[in-house]
DNA sequence: AAACGGATGGGCT
DNA sequence: GCCCATCCGTTTG
């Protein structure tokens, strides 16, 4: 079962942190495909590096649309990253999803990914969008009725059992202002996130 | 192991 | 016209 809207609308930071150990699950005509949320970032209103800072735009519109659906948007001519909308209508904030732990659906991930190696498959933000399947159709779309969903980190206690789940706070990546800033989270020791 | 640069196109000042 | 919330192969130390 995905988690309901109660989930997304707690303050950013925080869903930026609870996402951690959660699993992004797309099931699309190929087949379903599953990963581990290892690697977050918190992109918040009064952030000059938040896409939502300047207001809202055709592009940036699913922002500040309600939490729970997806901000997909399209990046240095050839990649897409992928977003968790979070707080209120009218205030443009996200969670960006920066790497996955393949878990289900390898096969297919390494056939989109054109690449074998388990950790070269999702530990990225082009990388996820591309070994997940997601499409730029899929901007806005509702995490908890579309084919695309986040479970809990219950879903799969046989090769997850439940333990407590180390954080490491740190910068954001890839960005030219706000660089100070603590909004970038990891689980402590994951060999699948994009850097150290 | 780290640094570099090319690919490639939409968004916004 | 410049700026990107990136990735990957190649070069350099």
């Amino acid at each position: 079962m995905p988690f309901s809207v109660e989930f997304y609308k707690k303050p950013t930071i925080q869903v930026a942190k609870n996402l951690l150990g959660t699993f992004l699950a797309h099931e699309s005509t190929q087949g379903m495909a599953v990963g581990r949320i290892v690697e977050t970032e918190a992109y918040l209103y009064n952030d000059p590096s938040c896409h939502g800072f300047r207001g809202e735009t055709p592009r940036n519109k699913p922002m500040f649309g309600p939490p729970g659906h997806a901000y997909i948007y399209f990046i240095y001519g050839m990649y897409h990253c992928f977003n968790v909308v979070t707080a209120p209508v009218g205030v443009g904030e996200a969670v960006l999803i920066r790497s996955l732990e393949p878990v289900e659906g390898i096969d297919l991930m390494q056939q989109r990914r054109q690449r074998t190696a388990i950790h070269e498959l999702a530990s990225g933000p082009g990388k996820l969008v591309i070994a997940m399947g997601l499409t730029r159709e899929m901007n806005g779309a509702n995490l908890i009725t579309s084919p695309l969903k986040i479970l809990p980190r219950e879903s799969f206690p046989q090769k997850y059992p439940a333990r407590k789940l180390p954080v490491v706070t740190t910068t954001r990546i890839g960005i030219s202002s706000g660089n100070h800033l603590p909004l970038r989270f990891y689980l402590k020791d994951n060999p699948f996130i994009s850097r150290k």
